[in-house]
DNA sequence: AGCATATATCTTGTAGTACAAGGTACTTGC
DNA sequence: GCAAGTACCTTGTACTACAAGATATATGCT
């Protein structure tokens, strides 16, 4: 067993960082209007410089959650050229959820920042 | 099966935004000194006013990975009153993996303000 | 003495999660 | 024809926070 790696300290940070954080990320988007699943993971990459960087895989299962707990509506765009579109909309449950979330994450945060500048 | 729950939306969301963030705070905590993970913890709720909280069981983990990882080195007190303390100390190491952790949180929260605040 | 409570450590099992890897379907360019 | 890009979805894996429980020592109460 290849277990004592020297170099095998944290894998990848960011990873770890991002759950709990996605579906604040996901709403977030939606506010500004409709979009396809495709269209968001290209977008989040390139709005963050790549910081913020998730595969597909990733974000449909996300998007599937937001959809049962009815955060998020969706209709489909079956268009004469290229693959069918599924559009995802927010719903007034989803505003609601989002505000929830922003306050969580401002507290979040705010108790990390607390904690970082402990001069005490 | 109980899977049809219209009350089960988010069980809990400050739990996955502690994931990959315990490291940091842990370590951020020993900068200021030696602690024991029992102090750590009720530390960790006071300083936050109750919103970073966590249990022992979420920390002895943690504080295992960082020692596996060399982070922090151990110093047992068996004194002659209570129970045997395991004392938890920063290395060098550690404290360069701290600053390597403050890097990723801010660029990571910053990825994320820039998000929410995209009046675009 | 007996027993509950607080301190302090550790282990096991569970539910949830990001992501890699792969699959399907349609369209365009070579 | 066929590779590559777009767009969706599924399965399996590694990691994680945490509940629940176990263990040991000391103090307070009856």
């Amino acid at each position: 067993m290849a277990d004592t790696d020297p170099t095998e300290t944290h894998r990848s940070i960011g990873r770890e960082l991002k759950k709990g954080s996605l579906e604040l990320v996901v709403l977030s988007r939606l506010v500004r209007g409709e979009a396809y699943g495709y269209e968001i993971v290209s977008e989040l990459s390139a709005r963050t410089q790549g910081v913020f960087d998730i595969t597909d895989s990733t974000l449909y299962p996300v998007l599937y959650r937001l959809e049962r707990a009815g955060f998020v509506s969706i209709r489909w765009e079956t268009q004469n050229r290229g693959v069918p579109r599924k559009y995802y909309q927010i719903t007034p449950k989803g505003l609601t959820e989002l505000a929830a979330l922003r306050a969580e994450w401002s507290r979040y945060v705010g108790a990390i920042q607390q904690l970082l500048t402990s001069g005490d």
